[in-house]
DNA sequence: GCGCTTTCGCTACGCGTCGTAGCGTAATGC
DNA sequence: GCATTACGCTACGACGCGTAGCGAAAGCGC
């Protein structure tokens, strides 16, 4: 977020109710108008505020709509279903379920393009969203290895890689399932990509991040 | 594609130079402008067209930037490495290396964004893009099959459902790390990539599709 | 060669959005 | 009450969009 109080001192402060209408009215918008025709007037019109105030807050439509996207994977959440396998499904089927948002569909991928070419959106996506859900990877790798599924990890560095390699994995997975090939990420084939995951990690005799057993 | 000979009869052809002359202003654009910034107006002027050419051969900006980005994948290639790992490991390399080039960062994720809003846009991208790369898939795992590394498929259904798999886990993974987690797809990730995915589709004991082993 | 057909380059236009400036007013803290 | 900041509103120049209309060019069939 950027507002609240803007720090210590005096003044009228600003309305916390017109930031929840604006991005409020941002979704709206984006599920309306998709990406493209989505213009900062209407969502000020939308949201009921002038179009100045939205500027006065937020630099223009990339980083509006960051914030405006990164609210709905807050949502996720990673109950104890029992088994690793029955974790991941879960949660990846909430990551299928948000995706398929007409709100998170076109908003993410449009800045995530717009972020290629702006270092700074680059980042504010992966503080607010990115690394903010990586933490669903750690919490179901802990879990599962105080059920004894996984073994602990001694290298630090090490586990952090593979979390890392994992959340691409995931989430590079359905987004693509999901926004290029345009098919539901269903239950068959969440299974499947569960399934592939699971037995990729488990099943390794050696360490494959050491260079001899290549 | 969609000019060449416009179909039967007489009158000025369409200039073939000028076609290519354009697509290639489009990805220069793509570098130094990126997508929001690109305007018709300017890649007529760098292709040496006039704009009205431009709006006679594309619809618009959407349709211009899927056709320019989509000769950049056709440069993928398979060649046999000796093992599947090696052919994996090689094809994702490529495929990393292309989505490094700046005109393909912005250019692909942008018109996926818009996509989502679109169906005809994707299936243009789905046909033009996906589908045709979606070849390697099916061609490493016939390698692979002939190796012996691969268990023939029975089932054609079953075979296709993994191949998408195949398709969206990697080719997802790969532009996950690459533009959302902005971190390069090295030698060492791919390998750890390539590592999981291939223990997970070998080391399956029974058929995962199967709903009596769950 | 000659005419028919289609493309091309060019200019000009109305439309909509952008992002900002300026002003008077409203809501706070001290 | 007084300084300070946020707010709503209006107006503005700039720019890209997508199209229309024109004369000229480049092929094809005869």
């Amino acid at each position: 977020m950027q507002s609240s109080t803007p720090a210590g001192r005096a003044g009228r402060p600003r309305s916390a109710a017109a930031d929840t209408a604006i991005l409020a009215a941002t979704r709206a918008a984006l599920v309306d108008l998709g990406w493209s025709k989505l213009t900062l007037g209407d969502v000020a019109t939308r949201a009921g505020v002038a179009k100045t105030t939205l500027y006065r807050r937020w630099a223009g439509k990339n980083e509006l709509v960051v914030d405006a996207v990164a609210e709905l994977f807050d949502e996720l959440e990673l109950p104890d279903r029992g088994s690793l396998a029955d974790d991941i499904e879960g949660v990846v089927l909430q990551f299928a379920a948000i995706l398929a948002r007409p709100e998170a569909r076109s908003g993410l991928m449009a800045v995530v393009a717009e972020s290629t070419r702006d270092d700074a959106l680059r980042e504010r996506i992966r503080t607010s969203i990115v690394e903010r859900q990586k933490r669903l990877v750690l919490e179901g790798r802990a879990r599962a290895q105080t059920r004894g599924e996984l073994p602990p990890e001694p290298d630090a560095a090490e586990a952090a890689r593979t979390a890392d390699l994992i959340f691409d994995m995931v989430a590079g997975a359905v987004v693509h399932r999901t926004l290029v090939s345009a098919e539901a990420a269903n239950g068959d084939w969440v299974r499947s990509l569960t399934q592939v995951l699971l037995w990729g990690l488990t099943s390794r005799p050696t360490d494959p991040a050491d260079p001899d057993d290549a």
